[in-house]
DNA sequence: TTCAAAATAAATAAAATTGAATGAAACTTT
DNA sequence: AAAGTTTCATTCAATTTTATTTATTTTGAA
């Protein structure tokens, strides 16, 4: 037998006011009810905890003891059910996001959405598209968002944003003349590893026109390629908007390729089996906007994040 | 309606398999029982709490959120209420006694079974003979120690020491040579507020011998008498077990009084309906064997203790 | 005694649970 | 790849179990 929450809940009724006829009269129960319950869970717990003391019941050592463990547990218990009931914006989304996202677009979404719905927690995980689609799929992240193409017939997929790739360095000579890009082919180039989107994204939309490319480097990490070519004349490919800051500083120069013209879609993901709760949809209005808004304007994500919230 | 301990328990047992049937054959129940019972959680919430994603339940943002909060609590009420059912010596007992047995000879009881029974929690009234009777009466207090007579059919006593009183002083001149009681009403007395027990008995006992007692001072505790006492030559009637250190180390002597034998009784009280768990039944075991030992041979309690915890 | 409150017992209402039927996806077999 | 099989969640009506009520008895106090 197992003590339950009914039975707790008249225990600290009656303790508080000692009579079981008021307690009976409180909780719209008859007398009896009362007086059963209580028999119920000193058996349940093998020993009495009230005396009855003058047809009052007062909480003896045992009874006392276990009043003083069970009350602030029932009390928190309650305000939790009543949370959950009352609070839309309550939970834990878990985002995942494909690399470039991750570094350059979901910080800041992240950010201004929390500061909008404070009680809601954001996990972010990261992978390449075909492991946040997997993910999708098993149900270990509620949304994600990727760069380049998604198969799966469970997964939905919807259209947020244009990922333009172009070809980066940090030697200004190189950016001065405009070329094909044939004729670059035997710069000093660093790209991503092998399996990373944005290098295969662009491997493929050059092979027509060049037959082998100087690739003297690979890096797992954007900002690594970004640190390297600052010391050497070399070139590399990347997404326009992980190199944003540096294109406009002046620390590296998009080199001016004819013909070319190298994008592919952002997409966000999710179940078709997901539950839309008010908290995910919200989630994904807010989403939608900002990356939109972001990637087409580069502009400041956390004062349009005030505006959407007043729109919801 | 509200969410019972068995939905959260079934609720948190389909988070950690996924499959509702793996969770009806641990529960010995049909799976659609716990169908049954995890569609119910979702309608008090107002919403799913799991995505049904190829066969299986996960947790969906808002259940993540939920389970996150409800689960620990769970694991504590379970622990609490397994604790309750199977350990004895759990609870708080509430103890009240009247002035001199709280000073003298409560802390090291207290102090002693505290160290025996770790998980027995003890709080200490204290009050004259009168409030501790009616504490007593009205449950405010488990079990009781006092000085005295004490009145009340509802009360069950017990003899278990005798209280000596006997005339001190500081000025050992006036303790060199024996005489009788009212060859010393005209020194100077301070003695105990009126209603103190110790001050009544000590009146009561030698109203017949002593017209008028010189009384120059009255004060509220036995200690603020022994610190005036070492200032001036006075007198006073106090119980011998809160003098025996003084008297030991000299500092005050007993007046050797002609005829002069008063005596009351310490007696240990409780309700008549009071139950008998095997708590209080322990307390009252340890605290009789205690006192009466103390009483007699001023021995050192925490000793005792030790030696009471084994034959129990 | 009478009064007020708790305990008990039998009756009943409410709930939890079952079992059979249904449906939907995944896995086999052809 | 179509048809059959298996697995698992869901639904619904039937049933068991539990909670609660009504009526009655007991208890202690005034």
């Amino acid at each position: 037998m197992k003590i339950t929450l009914r039975q707790m809940e008249i225990f600290i009724n009656v303790v508080a006011s000692g009579h079981l006829t008021n307690v009976a009269k409180e909780m719209n129960l008859s007398q009896s009810a009362i007086s059963m319950s209580i028999k119920e869970l000193e058996n349940i717990l093998g020993r009495p905890v009230f005396d009855r003391i003058n047809k009052k019941l007062v909480l003896n050592e045992v009874g006392r003891a276990f009043y003083k463990e069970i009350e602030p547990i029932y009390r928190k218990l309650s305000d939790i059910e009543f949370e959950f009931k009352n609070s839309e914006n309550k939970g834990i989304i878990r985002v995942g996001a494909s690399t470039t996202i991750v570094d350059y677009l979901m910080p800041s979404i992240i950010c201004s959405y929390m500061s909008a719905y404070p009680d809601v927690k954001i996990t972010l995980k990261e992978g390449n598209t075909k492991e946040i689609a997997r993910m999708i799929e098993e149900g270990t992240i509620d949304i994600g968002f990727v760069e380049g193409f998604v198969q799966g017939s469970d997964i939905v997929k919807e259209k947020i944003g244009v990922d333009e790739l172009i070809v980066v360095t940090a030697d200004k000579a190189l950016s001065q003349k405009s070329v094909f890009i044939d004729e670059l082919a035997n710069e000093r180039w660093i790209l991503r590893e092998p399996g990373s989107g944005t290098r295969e994204v662009f491997l493929d939309y050059i092979k027509e026109k060049v037959d082998a490319l100087n690739i003297f480097l690979e890096l797992g990490h954007t900002e690594s390629i970004k640190s390297i070519l600052n010391n050497r004349s070399c070139l590399t490919c990347l997404s326009k908007i992980s190199v944003e800051d540096e294109l406009k500083s002046g620390k590296l120069f998009q080199v001016p390729v004819k013909n070319f013209d190298c994008k592919r879609d952002f997409l966000m993901i999710h179940h078709k089996d997901k539950y839309h709760s008010s908290l995910f949809e919200k989630f994904v209005f807010f989403s939608r906007k900002l990356m939109v808004k972001m990637i087409e304007e580069q502009q400041c994500a956390i004062d349009l994040a005030k505006e959407l919230k007043k729109s919801l």
